[in-house]
DNA sequence: TTTATAAACGAAAACCATTTTCATTTAGAT
DNA sequence: ATCTAAATGAAAATGGTTTTCGTTTATAAA
């Protein structure tokens, strides 16, 4: 899984370095959004030597290139987690866990539309946040 | 217009001060969204002393009593515009001249129960950014 | 395998939006 | 007119994020 990941990095001519592979290590384990502090004592148990303004190049990089989504919650804090995100789709977000959940949804040809009729606009671009509580965290 | 603003301040408890009628007055007229920095100058036009925490304070509240919705650039700031959101809605915000306009479409019932379908989960809150270019800034 | 080079990184400081503290002033009720 | 909680200004603090710059490292070419 996280061999496709690393392909993407190449492809985008990031070097395949000890640390951009952790990353995606614990990315790749981690259900919920992280913070890049978080991040950073993550990879801590692994390097000795690990800035923080490191974690904040690879979370940019890797934004760039699509294997990252950034949240901002209500702190006014960045979140960050790992999806392919090949097609269209959204995720939901638990508020008690922060775990990221897929959905299958989008709307956007329909808004597209809709900014079109009501507006004469040109919409090209949507970001789309659901939040609420998952199926664990309903149950406990 | 700005008098419905005003009972909604008394509603919620808040005074009636000059500084709060002024911030009314000045998004009532703005279109765009606005950042804390921008108003802090433009309120300074009236008031000789004015601090930017009391811009931060008063965009706050008027956030928390539904006033006003603020929105995350990509440049990690927030901005912030005026709305009375008496309906579910939401906003196009153009990429170039940053006008909001209003959307009359929301599809959060759909989504409710797709959460619920897909991922036994249950969604509370969604917030939806869309972005483009608004019909002046495509004819120019 | 060695070498060359651009990319990656660490350390420290800078940046800057936002918040806090606290003393003073003010709006609005009595 | 008086009182009191809310509002405000000034200054400093906070803290997430970015920049700078000198050093190290990944990778491709020799």
């Amino acid at each position: 899984m996280i061999n496709k990941y690393i392909e993407t990095l190449q492809k985008h001519g990031l070097k395949r370095t000890p640390k951009r592979l952790e990353v995606l290590r614990i990315l790749s384990e981690e259900s919920a959004y992280i913070s890049p502090q978080k991040l950073h004592v993550l990879l801590k148990e692994k390097f000795l030597k690990i800035g923080l303004p490191t974690v904040y190049r690879i979370l940019q990089q890797f934004q760039n290139i699509g294997i990252v989504t950034s949240i901002q919650q209500d702190d006014n804090q960045l979140y960050y987690y790992l999806c392919d995100c090949v097609e269209k789709h959204h995720h939901f977000i638990c508020r008690k866990c922060h775990k990221v959940s897929c959905l299958t949804y989008c709307d956007f040809d329909n808004i597209k539309q809709l900014v079109a009729d009501q507006l004469d606009s040109l919409a090209e671009t949507h970001v789309l946040q659901i939040e609420g509580l998952c199926k664990e965290c309903l149950e406990s």
